[in-house]
DNA sequence: TGCCTAAAAATTGTATACGATTTTGATTTG
DNA sequence: CAAATCAAAATCGTATACAATTTTTAGGCA
């Protein structure tokens, strides 16, 4: 009979200075290292929605055990990048129309709101570290490197969330941000995404000038702006094999 | 080297016809089981904040080795009900003050656009359904079974969920009302929950005749009201233990 | 050829064993 | 007597082995 301290300070949630939180609940070690690792190759869509991530072949890669790969594919499943089906294994998720109109709508009445508390928030550090992320971004596109200027568009509005200092929101909004990634993958119209950048150096701009406002009116049109972008009918045809994306 | 059927129907998310979405991505199985089970236990305050979860003593309570006892607890971590910690094991989440707040003004300014689309899509079986809820939460609060009541009104919110029919914004409902359940073990002011009652019945009236306007702002207001009834200073003190709560 | 059936292979589900880390409690020491 | 130290116990992290299920493949039959 185990006694348990109970008054303890103990399963306290968010404590206090914390490395950057991936999004994962999962303690720092191996797990979540092939977590991060896949969720940043399916977020540059090095991986597509519809792969198989079988457990021995991720196993094989990262030169893991099936356990600490499991543990990895389950966080994932719950991050919605992995459905898991049972007996069946593991597969980066294709997001269904439906679900594609469902992620835009509430990122469309979610992110916003976070726009204008981190316009108001915003330090000018904030500001030169957004700027960078921008610069990044075009950097990547100039490079016609598509899946990491997307990435890092979805980094962009994770910085914001961050700004605004709203842990909860900023989760949500950093789930909603991966599952897009996948439906952009799926959905996505026209290979330019330049109008991208020009939404982004605008509300950087409304959040320059503590314009609450303004930087509420600029994300909630930009989001239904990559809403409309999506042509919602068509499907993908062939992917890679996991071998091939990460060895090759 | 594994081929791989890529252009098949395969990891498509959130098919068709499935069981009663737990909000968990797990496959049915027996981790699933104890996850809903601890889940439960855990929304009817019978296991508070701060408890420890001993892999061993789960998995002998349930007669399941430690192997799906881990997936289950990395399972409600993910949902936000459990804290693990490396090397020191899991814990029922015990939010902060701070996450107190951002839970309640995130409800508030998703829940209130749910209840809106669910005035819209209401269906009279839906209403007796939410009267059926509404019915066992009286029995349950004259009962005493003030965890139960809570739990059932928790339910209440997630079947306004259903009712709209939005299965994303669905999930993070879901999510925020398992931690409001946390947040009210821990920091709930009056033990008179009668307000309750109250709202949902005049939010479920304002469904019945299909006035999203009302829908929206009744749930604004009983959202607004539950965050004001929290005390946000003071702490608990004792709690049981793992077998106590189940065994006793 | 096309389709159904059955055996083989591959893959996941679960249990158990061992190593690493943390916690506990007794013992020593100032 | 309090604080520090160190050994023992408990608990988690990971690897591996075996069972259950699914998928594939080969064979037979209409």
């Amino acid at each position: 009979m185990t006694a348990v301290a109970a008054g303890s300070e103990v399963g306290e949630t968010r404590g206090e200075a914390e490395g950057p939180d991936s999004g994962f609940s999962l303690p720092p070690g191996r797990a979540l290292t092939i977590c991060l690792e896949l969720q940043k190759t399916i977020l540059e869509h090095r991986l597509r929605p519809g792969m198989k991530l079988s457990e021995d072949e991720v196993g094989e890669i990262f030169g893991a055990s099936r356990t600490v790969v499991r543990a990895a594919l389950h966080a994932l499943a719950h991050s919605g990048l992995v459905t898991i089906e049972r007996n069946r294994g593991a597969f980066v998720s294709r997001p269904t129309i439906r679900e594609a109109h469902e992620v835009f709508e509430a990122r469309a009445l979610i992110e916003p709101r976070v726009a204008r508390m981190a316009a108001l928030a915003v330090t000018p550090a904030q500001l030169a570290n957004l700027q960078a992320h921008i610069d990044a971004e075009h950097v990547a596109l100039d490079a016609g490197e598509m899946g990491k200027s997307l990435s890092l568009s979805g980094l962009f509005h994770i910085a914001v969330a961050e700004i605004a200092d709203q842990q909860v929101l900023g989760a949500i909004i950093r789930q909603l941000i991966s599952r897009s990634s996948l439906i952009i993958a799926l959905y996505w119209k026209r290979p330019d995404t330049a109008c991208e950048s020009h939404s982004h150096h605008a509300l950087m701009a409304a959040m320059g000038a503590h314009d609450g406002q303004a930087a509420e009116e600029i994300m909630k049109s930009h989001i239904v702006d990559l809403h409309s972008g999506l042509d919602l009918k068509e499907r993908p045809h062939r992917d890679l094999t996991l071998a091939e994306v990460f060895q090759g």
